[in-house]
DNA sequence: CGCCGTTTAATTGCACACAATTTAGTTCAC
DNA sequence: GTGAACTAAATTGTGTGCAATTAAACGGCG
């Protein structure tokens, strides 16, 4: 980006904050009924697509840290979602599996979310666009973090 | 958005969420030396832009309730950055002031947050472009947001 | 004047995020 | 084999975000 631009960065960095939470929120309200948060939710279809995963693959595919995981499946699992059993063979790993009700949520929660993301106004071709930008952003801003990080090691 | 389009609204909120965590990272490298963080940094934005302020007004403009500002106005009135001051004619509101050290911090804050913006690799047009699509949908779940508490209301 | 609805700030309680550290377990070089 | 380097999860502490509630004060109306 150019140097000249710190303008544009500030009015990026908070639009995509913005929408960001304004998403969320429209998410929390079809998640309410079935008591989930929306990170919550990220992991449920994580698990949806890949049953028994270890805590720090999930972990990696969502950018979260055990800091954060640790509590947050400790809640589902209370709440009925996931299990957390640990491994055998290497004791420092944990393996999350679904619950019979955390299978069985995946169909009416689809269906709570969709109602909601049905009615927004935004073209499918705009929201194609939306997502390859930002994408594009994420690759930008992962790159400069990983560089920047190297640079503090010294 | 089309009703068959459930996994693009997903793949978007993901993106956003995603995007919005990593910018904010960025920045925060920029204002840890300031020990500031990101909503700290947006609050101090909105006061060089027009000092004084109600604390109400600054949480229109960053969508921010008084259940935020309140404890966040605390701390930054603590660390020196500001001053919260009761109105003589409504005892209700509170008004928000820079002190010297908030003014005083704009240059230096600002370099260091260009210091860093100025390595993204994205170019200008694509940046202008993201912003863009991202306050389109800023907008549209703004309506849908608004429509739905209508609804809630009943 | 006095009451009531509204507005606004503060409070409470819960759930993230994440930096930094600790604890436990594994692996690899020698 | 064993000790150092590494890895994974948990812990700690701070700072948001936000729903829901409470408290305070204004303002209009009878």
């Amino acid at each position: 980006m150019n140097v000249s631009d710190q303008s544009l960065a500030n009015q990026l960095c908070f639009a995509l904050y913005r929408a960001s939470r304004l998403y969320i929120k429209l998410y929390q309200q079809a998640l309410q009924p079935f008591a989930l948060t929306y990170p919550q939710y990220l992991v449920l279809r994580m698990l949806w697509e890949a049953d028994h995963q270890p805590l720090h693959t999930l972990g990696t595919q969502l950018d979260f840290g055990s800091n954060t995981l640790t509590p947050l499946l400790r809640r589902m699992e209370q709440r009925g979602w996931i299990q957390r059993r640990p491994v055998a063979t290497d004791r420092r790993q944990l393996i999350i599996h679904l619950t019979d009700q955390g299978r069985q949520a995946q169909v009416p929660v689809g269906q709570a979310i969709q109602q909601l993301t049905a009615q927004q106004q935004l073209s499918p071709t705009e929201g194609q666009l939306a997502l390859l930008e930002n994408q594009a952003i994420i690759a930008d801003l992962q790159r400069l973090l990983a560089h920047q990080s190297i640079i503090k090691e010294k």
